[in-house]
DNA sequence: ATTTAAATTGAACCACGATTCATAAGAACT
DNA sequence: AGTTCTTATGAATCGTGGTTCAATTTAAAT
């Protein structure tokens, strides 16, 4: 008994799955505007109607999709920079992370970048739900942390992480309109090295830690 | 004769200039995709027809709003720029200048910077068309000057330009949504400092590497 | 096997809003 | 005043696509 409610909700929350999958793929594809219901119901082989027994209405189709995106992204966050104790390395790993989780699902981060941007439409709809502020809370919490055991000097947490933010954002946005020409991982160092040694100092001479 | 036909393009590049006001203003506040041309229509007292005696079709009239915009910008900001010869004052002007357009013009702000973002759709529709693209290479203009003056380190102008534009486009795009509580003339001044000086160096801290 | 319930279908509905166009108003000129 | 040309109007058109729902299929229960 307990085995069919539980193989039943399984089937259901596979088909649930394959719709959020195919809705991330073509609304990164084609942007939230241009995608018809109808065209993620044939990716993911279902009738158009299949679609509003799972979500409430294209809206909520949407963020559900950036509802699973973050989450999957703050587990693997998560997971990956509970074994580094070094606050400032783990700065460094959570950059890495974001980078790594872009180029490896560049759909979702077209989604998230591109996609969720745009809308205020979304904030005033459902003024609650600004998506990434948990995962930006994040990052502030990590460069508290750094702060205060002194791995870097003391400047304002909201501020750096605004900076750390914002540059790989708008370097992913630069990546994303490329078609992925530009090498993410070298931006990656260079934001690192300048955030690190700031502007001045050695002109070519390098140091390493 | 010559009078009457300038009277004639004045009056009717007035009614050109309503309207995009009008448009901007109204996309602003309610984005793109929420703007009907009724409301643009609506705000610049004249009737829906009108509008299409002026612009093609809704992108067009978006389009032409995003390009009055940056020519303006462009052109505040080679006139400001023009009297300073310091090249690291000029990157400094050029940060201020933009943080300042957008205090002043909040709805051009938020088109600039949230609907332009979101529109792939454009730049697939119009290949040639991302238009930022001259304002970024402006900045990058000026950190190679700064590079080649030796005012700061030997760092990639691209990679820098994107930092750069980066933090701010984020920091304003914080601003927008917290409806201006946050201050962006600290913001400006946070950047500069960690950017010029980097994240190490002890201030008031007991421990450094 | 039969009944009951759940899940799925996809054609039809319907609201919405961009765009058009026949008509009117206005301006310039003779 | 009358003619012509330009500019403006806004109601009607028309395609689009999100959403619904009666009908059908599939699965569970008795």
């Amino acid at each position: 008994m307990a085995y069919e409610i539980e193989s039943l909700n399984s089937k259901k929350s596979k088909k649930r799955a394959d719709l959020t999958k195919a809705a991330i793929k073509t609304f990164a594809q084609k942007g939230f505007h241009r995608t018809k219901i109808s065209d993620i119901a044939k990716k993911a082989k279902v009738a158009d109607g299949t679609v509003y027994l799972y979500f409430e209405n294209k809206d909520d189709l949407l963020i559900k999709c950036f509802e699973e995106m973050l989450t999957d992204l703050m587990e693997k966050a998560d997971q990956r920079l509970q074994a580094i104790e070094d606050p400032l390395e783990k700065m460094l790993n959570f950059i890495d992370l974001h980078i790594d989780y872009c180029e490896k699902n560049r759909d979702a981060a077209k989604l998230i970048i591109i996609e969720l941007r745009q809308s205020p439409e979304f904030y005033e709809k459902y003024p609650d739900f600004w998506p990434i502020k948990n995962y930006l809370n994040y990052l502030t919490k990590l460069c508290k942390e750094a702060i205060d055991a002194g791995r870097i000097r003391e400047v304002d947490p909201d501020l750096l992480t605004t900076i750390i933010f914002g540059s790989l954002d708008f370097s992913i946005t630069a990546w994303l309109l490329s078609k992925s020409t530009i090498d993410l991982k070298r931006i990656r160092n260079g934001v690192a090295d300048i955030l690190h040694k700031g502007l001045i100092g050695d002109t070519n001479n390098e140091k390493n830690d």
